[in-house]
DNA sequence: GTGAAAGCGCTAACAG
DNA sequence: CTGTTAGCGCTTTCAC
C-alpha cells in the first residue's frame, strides 16, 4: 500500500486508496449515517489494518469541540502533593461519569509564570474541553478566573473568597474549624491549639475564621501563638506539634493539618510528654467517613470532599455534554463524630501524601 | 476592544486590532526575529492583556511538531496501580530533563479495545510528541509496537520478548530472580518458594526464567507448586504467603511480588507459624537501594528501575529534541545485598501502590 | 521590517 | 448514498 511521505495516512490518502471521497472516510470515522454498508466495512477494515487514527489537533480545530477532559493541579507536587488516592479516585470518577471515550489528561506540573502556577494552560491552549482543578486555591488566585472567563466547563475543588463565582465542589472548612473548636469549648477547654494546614490557601483562611468565630462566641480571647501552620512533611509536623504542646495549658487540640497523618501527632505529643485521651483532647480532621486517624482522639471531623467532588463531576459532565450551561457551586457540610472505639475502623484514604 | 464572536481571539483578530499582520503576531508569539522593537512590545502587551494563547491544535497541525510529553500507563489503575512515588518521580524527572516548557500530560486510564488497553492513543491521535510508557508490558503486547511504528520518540519502562526492538529502560528481572534463588541455594536451601508478581506480564515471565535457571544449574528439580502468583492486594498476599508456607519443607523464599509490602509477608509467615530469620530465609525485592522492606530478611535485591528510567528519559529527550534519532535499550543489573542491620535504614519508595 | 497567500488534516454545509 | 468545497487557527513560504 502506498504510504504518504509524511509517514502517516490522512483521510485523503485513505479515500484515494479506496476510491471513495474523504467525506465518506470521515463519516465512517465518526459513525455517521450516509455510507453504504459494504463501503463502511471496507473503510473500517483499511483503517484498522494501517492503524489509522485522526489527528486530534485537526479534529479539534474543525469541530469546535475538545475531547480531552483535563485534570490540573494548582501547584507542583512538591508544594501540593495530591495523593495517589485522590488521583485514583479522580480516574475512576471521570471514567464513570464521562462515558463517551473522552481522553483524560493530567497536567500535574504547571509552569511558574509571573509568580503564579499557570495551571490554566490546558484550557488556554485549548487542549482541554473541560477541566477539573485539583488541589487548594491560593488566596487571591487569579488563574481560576481565567479558566472561568475562557468559557470552558470546569470545576475547582475549592472555593475562593476573591472570586465567589468560581465553579466548585468542596467542603466548608470554616464550618469544620468552627464545630471542631466549639466541641472542645463545650467540653470545657479554654486554651485550644490548632495545627493548621494550607496556610496561604483558601482552606487555611477558612480554618482561621471558623476557629476565631467559635472562640468569639464563647468569649475566649484569641491567642495567635496557639495556631501553628503545618506542612506536608511529617518530621516537621512532629516538631511543630511538640513545640505547640510545650504549653501545658493547652488541653484541647484541633488537628486540621489535612495530612491525616496520625503518627506525627502521636509522636509530637509523646515528645511533649502528653497523653492524648488523658491530658489532651484532640479533634482530628479526616476525608474518610469514620476513619481512625488517631484512636485516642476525642472526635473526628469528616470532610466529605470526595463526596462533594463526585456531585460536582456529575454537574461538570452535564456542562460538558451541554445538558447545562452554567458554573455551579457544591458545598458539603463537615460532620463531627465521636471517635469510634470498636476495632472495626478503616484507616483514612489520604487526600494529600505526606513524606515519610 | 472588539472580541470575536467565538469568544476567543485569533492572531488575525489581534493583528487587525493592532493594525499589523498576522505574520507579525505569529513572530512575536514564537520569539522570532523580524519585528520592530516597539511593534513587538505592543503585541506582547495586548496578548497579555487579553490572555491570548495560541490554539494548540492549530499549532500542532501546522508545524509538524507536538509539544506535549505524554505518560501513558499500560493498564488502568485498578490493574496496575502505579504508585504516587513513581508518578512524582516521573514529574520531577520530566521537568528536569524537558526544559523548554513542554506540556506534560498523563493518560492514566486507557480504554479497552479488542482485548488490549490502548495506551497508544495519545501517540496515535498525535497528542503526544514523545511518550513514556509506564507500567509493565503484557506478554505479547501489540500496542507498544504501534507506538514504535508511529515514529514518535518513546520509552517503555520494560522490555518485551515478543518485540525485542522496543525502546526501553528497565532492569533485568531474570537476573534478579536468578541471583535471588542462587543466593538461597548457596545457603543450602533446596526447597525454595517464590511469591511472584506480575503474572502474565513480561517481568513475571522473567522471574520464572531466572528462578528455573538457578534451580537447573544446581540440579534441583522444578516444582510449580512453589511458585505463587501475587497481586497488588495485601490481604490476598497475606493469604497466599500463608498457604505457601504451610509446606514446612520450604525454608527459603524469594519475595518478588514487587509490592515492597513487608507487613503482608510478615503476617503471612506468622499465620503459617514461621519465623523469618529463624526457620525461614527470605530474599526481598525492592526498588530502593538499601531499603528495609523486612528487617528479618536474609538479603534484599535492589532493582534500580528509577535509575535506569532516568538514563532512559535523558535519551528520550535527546530523541525528542532531535539530538539522536533511534530507539534505545537501557538495561540495569539488579544487585543483591545482605540486609543491613543497623537501625539507619530507609523504608522503600514503592513503585506500585498496595491496598490497603 | 512587514504582509499576502497557501495549506497542515479534518469536518460541516451543501449539492447531486 | 456520495462527492465537492470551504474553512477552523496557525505557521510558512515568498514577495515587497
Amino acid at each position: 500500500m502506498a504510504q504518504k511521505t509524511s509517514g502517516r495516512y490522512t483521510i485523503h490518502d485513505i479515500a484515494h486508496e479506496l476510491g471513495v471521497s474523504a467525506r465518506t472516510v470521515s463519516r465512517v470515522l465518526n459513525n455517521q449515517a450516509g455510507v453504504g454498508k459494504s463501503t463502511r466495512a471496507r473503510v473500517q477494515e483499511f483503517i484498522r489494518a494501517v492503524n489509522f487514527h485522526p489527528h486530534s489537533g485537526a479534529r479539534s480545530l474543525r469541530r469546535q469541540r475538545l475531547d480531552c477532559i483535563g485534570v490540573a493541579v494548582t501547584a507542583p507536587p512538591n508544594l501540593i502533593p495530591v495523593s495517589n488516592d485522590v488521583l485514583t479516585w479522580l480516574f475512576f470518577e471521570l471514567n464513570r461519569i464521562f462515558k463517551a471515550g473522552e481522553f483524560i489528561g493530567f497536567d500535574m506540573n504547571p509552569p511558574l509564570r509571573d509568580g503564579h502556577y499557570d495551571y490554566a494552560r490546558g484550557v488556554n491552549e485549548q487542549r482541554f474541553g473541560a477541566c477539573v482543578v485539583a488541589g487548594p486555591l491560593r488566596v487571591n488566585d487569579p488563574i481560576v478566573q481565567r479558566i472561568h472567563e475562557a468559557g470552558c466547563p470546569y470545576m475547582a475543588m475549592g472555593r475562593l473568597d476573591s472570586f465567589p463565582d468560581v465553579s466548585c465542589a468542596t467542603v466548608d472548612y470554616e464550618e469544620a474549624a468552627y464545630i471542631s473548636t466549639k466541641f472542645l469549648i463545650d467540653k470545657g477547654h479554654t486554651r485550644i491549639g490548632m495545627l493548621k494546614g494550607l496556610e496561604g490557601y483558601q482552606p487555611g483562611v477558612e480554618r482561621d475564621r471558623g476557629y476565631q468565630r467559635a472562640l468569639e462566641e464563647a468569649g475566649i480571647p484569641f491567642d495567635e501563638a496557639l495556631v501553628r501552620p503545618t506542612t506536608f512533611d511529617s518530621d516537621n509536623n512532629v516538631r511543630i506539634t511538640h513545640r505547640l504542646l510545650h504549653d501545658r495549658d493547652i488541653t484541647g487540640l484541633v488537628e486540621c493539618s489535612g495530612t491525616e497523618d496520625g503518627s506525627s501527632i502521636r509522636e509530637g505529643a509523646r515528645r511533649a510528654g502528653r497523653m492524648p485521651g488523658e491530658n489532651l483532647d484532640i479533634v482530628e480532621w479526616t476525608y474518610t467517613y469514620k476513619a481512625s486517624v488517631v484512636s485516642e482522639a476525642a472526635a473526628h471531623v469528616w470532610l466529605p470532599l470526595r463526596e462533594a467532588g463526585s456531585e460536582g463531576l456529575e454537574l461538570l459532565a452535564d456542562w460538558f455534554y451541554e445538558r447545562r450551561t452554567d458554573p455551579f457551586q457544591v458545598l458539603y457540610r463537615p460532620i463531627l463524630y465521636e471517635t469510634p472505639h470498636n476495632g472495626d475502623v478503616e484507616p483514612p484514604r489520604p487526600v494529600f501524601s505526606v513524606n515519610p
